[in-house]
Order: structure tokens, then C-alpha cells, then sequence
DNA sequence: TTAATCCTGACTAAAATAGTAGGAATTGAC
DNA sequence: GTCAATTCCTACTATTTTAGTCAGGATTAA
């Protein structure tokens, strides 16, 4: 399963640029600092924010990032996707015939792993980005 | 978060175990020909299930394993949990004061990681043993 | 023009995973 | 009583992933 601190921290900035972007670009030196991650790791983590089109940038002197939606749109699922590729458990070594581990049938658990997916999947798609900002407001 | 092959693993044996110990201890050897996974790495995940009280084993010739408790008795949780420590998503770095990241104050997912780990191990709270073997009868 | 900032790819250290290897202890089967 | 099957146990190792760092280029507001 890939849920690693790289997500969280992809979480915590857009939670910070949901909080701290109203109307002005935020840099990542800013996020850096209120949030303690390396300004470097940032970089690389908002390049694909960036890529998934949620976040917009201002590029230049005083320039830095806005939410490219509002809050409220975007489910953290999208986040985690953006920066973590996918949020699977699963690790059945798939075959060309439909079954794990070169069998002609499922594994015990390949169902099971596939409900586990579902069901951490939902929890991503249930919650919004804005639902963060509202405990922790400035 | 901790939710590997190990643990895939070890709830697979188990299923395995529950289907076919019925009245006669089943060696490592027998698990590892049906469901594909290298005897020597079976005998590592069953030396925690042993020792967390979810196998019993039967030493020498014609030995093996057999469930320590009815199926209906074993919940997944209390397998993962043997052989991966734990289930836990939260990785703030943890300091003297409560608080995350050398802050005085709760980092922004703080309470939102706590909640998807109570969300996964929900799910395998809920889960027994016999709940897998039931699709999967023999 | 220059300093701040984003943009990008390549590199690296540390940790975790997924095993392997080798042998010792036990005991049922013959 | 021997032997073969099996559990038990510890240590080692290759691979992959994670969590970054580094170096430099591109863009643009001040």
C-alpha cells in the first residue's frame, strides 16, 4: 500500500494553501517554514500538484501557488493520486489469465484486498479538502 | 503504513489453515505448494503467529500447524498485527510536548491520519477468519 | 537588472521489504 | 533406534522504496 509521508505532506500544503492563499500567491519557502518540510521535497511534490491541475502557479519575484479550485472541490483522493500514483493494496502478481500467482484462480484474499482498497478509497473520496481547514483555522 | 505481503501473506496461511486443518496438523510445506509463497518465509511469518497465540504446532515427522482458536474466533486485525507490528498510517515525528513536527501545536492531518487508521483497522476488526473461507470453501 | 521564485532532472542515503541460508531440535513412522 | 520430516531459530542479503538533496535553468515582479 502506498500511503507514505510524501501524501501527507502533499495534504498539509494544500491544506495550507486552502488557509493562507485568499489572495495572494503563497511560496513554497512560506509552506516550508509553517508546515517544517524541505523547501527542495516541496518543489518536487507540487510539480506534480501542479501537473494534476490542482494547483496554479505564479511564477517570479513574490510569485508562489493558489488552489487552482475551491476547497470545497477537491476531495483529498485527488492529492493523494497526484503525489502517490495510487492507493493499492493489492499485490497479487498479476498474470496474463485472470488469477494471482500463476494460478488459474484468485488467491484467498484477492477479494478481501480489493474491499480494503474500496474502503480506504472511500474514506479519501468522502473528505474535502475544506473539511481540513475548518479545526484548524488560522 | 504498514500492510505488506507479509501481512497478505499470513492472513492467506491462515485462510489456509482454517480450510484444511481440520483433523490433522498441516505442514509449511503444504501451505507453501497451495498458495504459492517460499517455505522459508512461512516459517518466519508462523514464528509470530505462533508466538502471538494464533497457531498451535506440532513438532516432527507428520507435524505441523493447526489453528489455535476457531476461525469464527480470529479477527484479521489480530493477524496483521502479528506479523507487522501495527497498522498505522500517522508518521508526525513525536516529541516531548505533545504536538508534531517540533511544533507546539498538532500538525493540520494530524487528526485526519488518525481517523484513516481507525477507519483500516476498523475493517479488520470486523473481519473473522471464517468470513474468508466461506467463498472460498475447498 | 536583480532577486525571488518556480521548474526540472539527476543523484543519494537510509530504511523497509522480501526474502535466503544454514543449521539445531523434535518426533512420528518404519 | 534410526531416519526423515518437520518445526524452530538466527543471521544474512538483495532489491525496492522512501525521503529527501543538489545543481542549475527559466521566468518575472519590483
Amino acid at each position: 500500500m502506498k500511503l507514505t509521508n510524501k501524501g501527507r505532506y502533499a495534504v498539509m500544503a494544500m491544506a495550507d494553501l486552502a488557509i493562507n492563499a485568499k489572495d495572494r500567491p503563497i511560496s513554497l519557502a512560506e509552506i516550508s517554514l509553517r508546515q517544517n518540510i524541505s523547501l527542495a521535497y516541496l518543489e518536487q511534490i507540487f510539480l506534480k500538484l501542479k501537473s494534476n491541475k490542482l494547483v496554479r502557479s505564479s511564477r517570479g519575484a513574490a510569485g508562489g501557488y493558489f488552489l487552482e479550485k475551491p476547497a470545497a472541490e477537491i476531495k483529498l483522493s485527488n492529492i493523494i493520486h497526484a503525489v502517490d500514483e495510487e492507493v493499492k493494496t493489492l499485490n497479487c502478481k498479476k498474470n496474463s489469465k485472470r488469477g494471482c500467482n500463476n494460478k488459474p484462480i484468485k488467491c484467498i484474499t484477492h477479494d478481501l484486498w480489493d474491499q480494503l482498497d474500496q474502503h480506504i478509497n472511500g474514506f479519501f473520496e468522502k473528505v474535502k479538502l475544506q473539511d481540513l481547514t475548518k479545526t484548524v483555522e488560522k
